[in-house]
DNA sequence: CGCTCAATTGAATGAGCTCAAATCTCGTGG
DNA sequence: CCACGAGATTTGAGCTCATTCAATTGAGCG
């Protein structure tokens, strides 16, 4: 068993992906290989649109993405945020068109992955695990969104949010002290949470004068991170933290 | 090129798959050594448990089930119904313990593939793809629950529900004429559109006095399916319906 | 027949929505 | 460097959809 570096890597996609499964050297090297170039994607524009047949498998580098669908009413609703180091579905060229698009919330750096990258990539157990993990997680996370939507106060939804962004910002390292920054709009949030942007405004008030979070500009800071987790009803059980490396732990303590 | 049954398999979980993907025969009798024995779950029951570790993958052979979650406040969220046919996750038991429980809404018969059960499938790629197809499919619909959810009014979401699963329960032959057996209360469809019992009746009462679904006993009618569709924003794209099966023609056409 | 759970209905309350207007922010052109 | 304008945030007022609480009716079962 080869040694593996101990600093986080500075390459986002690789330090998500190890965040679920141990990787090689040489793992790191061929991701490495395909972390260029990168395509700038203004903010509000489509990385791939509902209807397109996908031809590619993309990777947000930094700023904020989302999967969203319009309806007829011409609401939105936004399923998913894709944080810097995230990867949409990698399977998602067995589609033959997209049931819902995906958008840049912020200014985004995103990597294309060919479907020979992809193909190359899950030659390597150690990715294929990690982006299966991957995908894992963002399942669960789509349930835990459910729930969000479905069953709490429209305050507590935007806690628990902040709760899940903060934690997953964490794993890449872009949140320091409770502190990150939010590049969304709150009619993104309204969208994300099932409800208006007035009421979001509303609720974010009511957080800060409960004195669990403050904004300023479009920094996120979020002051009683204990507090604000109990009262959003917050548990990162459905993120799976580390479980996919504890798998591996687990399976060189028990070979099969 | 061998040529396939015609008749629809009266084993609803080979009936299911072939909907997503073409079987061969010797593909349909493994599956059929697989669908005994089955077991009976009573209504109301945990067929696995949020917490527990998965060790087998579960097949609906009749009645309803859903996946769901509790909430600190004693809430429930049902996160999706699986109807006769429907696989769960199959890479579920890659987790080490279930963050959401699987439960029967109605009595169930319920089928239990071991680990080595699913191995031995996946040895086959034409079930493969149907299970992959599944998983795609079982995401999708996910998504279109949050849109449901987040979107819609109370009186829209209980139809966009009804159209859902009319479409679905064609696909195995359990809709007739637009009428099926619906086993669950109203209590569950309140728990599954984020919305209480008593005005989950309402807006059922309301349908019906639209002139949209007909109720009774447990039987659903739905008068005007056209209309009901219009009405709740329903397209049945998500479904992806034959998709895999249009995949496979295409591939028959013009081989890579 | 009596029990339990599901369905139904009424009335009052409240969370969240709509409409509207005011203020703030920030990038752009002069 | 400043003014302008578009988009974002904030606040007010009134209204509606959906909830809560409570009670009644109905249906299936031992």
């Amino acid at each position: 068993m080869e040694t593996y570096d101990v600093m986080p890597s500075s390459n986002l996609f690789i330090r998500k992906l190890e965040s679920f499964h141990p990787l090689s050297g040489e793992d790191k090297k061929l991701l490495d290989r395909y972390s260029r170039p990168l395509r700038e994607v203004p903010a509000k524009q489509d990385i791939i649109a509902e209807g397109e047949r996908p031809s590619s498998v993309f990777v947000i580098i930094s700023g904020f993405a989302c999967r969203y669908k319009l309806i007829e009413s011409g609401r939105r609703q936004i399923m998913a945020y894709m944080l810097p180091g995230d990867t949409c579905d990698f399977n998602m060229f067995i589609l033959k068109r997209m049931d819902y698009g995906i958008a840049a919330l912020s200014r985004c750096q995103v990597l294309e992955l060919s479907r020979a990258a992809i193909l190359e990539m899950t030659e390597h157990p150690a990715i294929t695990r990690a982006l299966w993990w991957a995908n894992l997680v963002d399942e669960a996370t789509m349930r835990e969104w459910l729930v969000n939507i479905g069953q709490r106060s429209a305050e507590r939804r935007i806690g628990h949010l902040l709760c899940e962004i903060l934690t997953r910002l964490e794993i890449v390292g872009l949140a320091k002290g409770n502190t990150f920054s939010l590049p969304v709009t709150q009619t993104d949030l309204a969208d994300t949470l099932g409800m208006t942007v007035v009421h979001a405004n509303r609720m974010l008030t009511s957080l800060r004068i409960r004195g669990l979070i403050e904004i300023d500009a479009r920094k996120l800071i979020i002051k009683d991170a204990e507090r604000l987790r109990a009262f959003s009803g917050f548990n990162p059980n459905y993120l799976h933290l580390g479980a996919g490396l504890a798998d591996a732990q687990s399976e060189k303590e028990t070979p099969s």
